[in-house]
DNA sequence: CGTACTTTTGAATCGCATCAAATCTGGTGG
DNA sequence: CCACCAGATTTGATGCGATTCAAAAGTACG
């Protein structure tokens, strides 16, 4: 089951040339889809580079980039990694990139052109304000996320992923308990031994690839 | 000098009536100025209400605000905590609020009318990409405190808060180590301790309300 | 001078990271 | 179909670093 190619595509009508990522298909103009190109960066290679002009922003479909800076005794400091999302939003309003951007695993990501996208923003408030509502929805996850990273037992922070994250007390794991692990910022070690705990506690329930929150009646 | 005043201000318009933090008078259009009250309330106090219509939004200047809901067993789950910064922003797009805001803290804050905002947004495009940046600006400042928040470490998230909050490696401590220490999720303890090491090891100096990183020769 | 708060140091404890190794899994090719 | 391999999963042992609890010393303020 191929899941929502977005709304201008289905079954029925072939769209050869390009495989927009929902969220990007279902967020951007129609005008300015044919403009954005799939592309693929291998392991290592980079996106853009700090101080050239802006070309592009990217959304990461699949793998992994991270955003770097020189620090003051020349080693890399990360400013964020991505495994899903936009990369480089912020180029959107800098003369310059302010980092560098580069893949550290095989990835796949869409390439959107800032121009076009910004003076699409100019003249249609529509997209602009769903714009503002995907930045806001990106915010909220984030600030969430960072809540969660202060929690300081794998415990807590598993609660809470489930809380925020899922729905109805029900967290699905996209692939396996690892990737879950690096979400929660601890080993995947840790992970297992809380979750298998857990389960013996009977706060959790695993079921085919979902964690399931249980009613706890000694709250 | 004191830089940007905003767009619309200036030294002959006086603006006796609201006190706006500076941040929002630079990013608001003129006539929501007026229309941004400044407000206080009390710690315990509630700021909104989960399930009622959004009104307000919040833009907090001194104090402490949580957003929370209440989880599966009746445990109020926090999403997040702010200190300076933009509170239910979500609702404005949103018919309900999906969380109950309350201040932890005596707090005092800018009340701003998410109707009037909205429609602001819609009419004046300079301004809807003028709150973008802000937002993106804010997406940017969330990633990186995630990133920091994923070490595990004092050392390291000390750091990396000097390199990527800082101005040339030097940081300035807002009112002293104990709140910095919050800003990085560990506790006050652990972050005295820390610094002091890193000053013996020579790879830190406290100078005056600002921690300086030092270039260490055998990096 | 006393009160409240921050800063600082100390000691004990606990949870997670780390290193190691065994088992299980799905997929590939002989 | 089976042998084999790469990756995910699981369990074990050890050590370190942060939390926690405690207390002393410094500092601002009325």
């Amino acid at each position: 089951m191929r899941r929502n190619r977005g709304w201008y595509d289905s079954d029925h009508m072939k769209r050869s040339e390009s495989t927009l990522p929902f969220v990007l298909a279902e967020l951007l103009p129609p005008q300015l889809h044919a403009l954005c190109a799939p592309v693929s960066f291998g392991k290592g290679k980079r996106l853009f580079e700090i101080g050239k002009k802006p070309a592009f922003m990217f959304f990461v479909d699949h793998g992994e980039v991270t955003l770097e800076r020189l620090g003051l005794n020349g080693a890399s400091v990360i400013l964020q990694r991505t495994r899903h999302g936009f990369v480089g939003e912020a180029s959107l309003h800098s003369a310059r990139y302010h980092c560098d951007a580069m893949a550290v695993a095989d990835s796949t990501l869409a390439r959107i052109p800032i121009r076009e996208l910004r003076s699409a923003m100019e003249q249609d408030s529509v997209f602009a304000l769903r714009w503002v509502a995907m930045l806001n929805r990106e915010v909220k996850r984030l600030r969430m996320q960072c809540e969660r990273l202060n929690m300081n037992s794998v415990r807590h922070r598993l609660i809470h992923l489930i809380e925020t994250e899922g729905v109805q007390g029900s967290y699905p794991l996209g692939s396996g308990l690892k990737s879950a692990a690096k979400e929660l910022g601890v080993t995947h070690e840790a992970l297992y031994r809380c979750v298998s705990s857990m389960e013996k506690n009977g706060e959790l329930l695993r079921d085919n690839g979902k964690l399931h929150l249980l009613k706890n009646p000694t709250a």
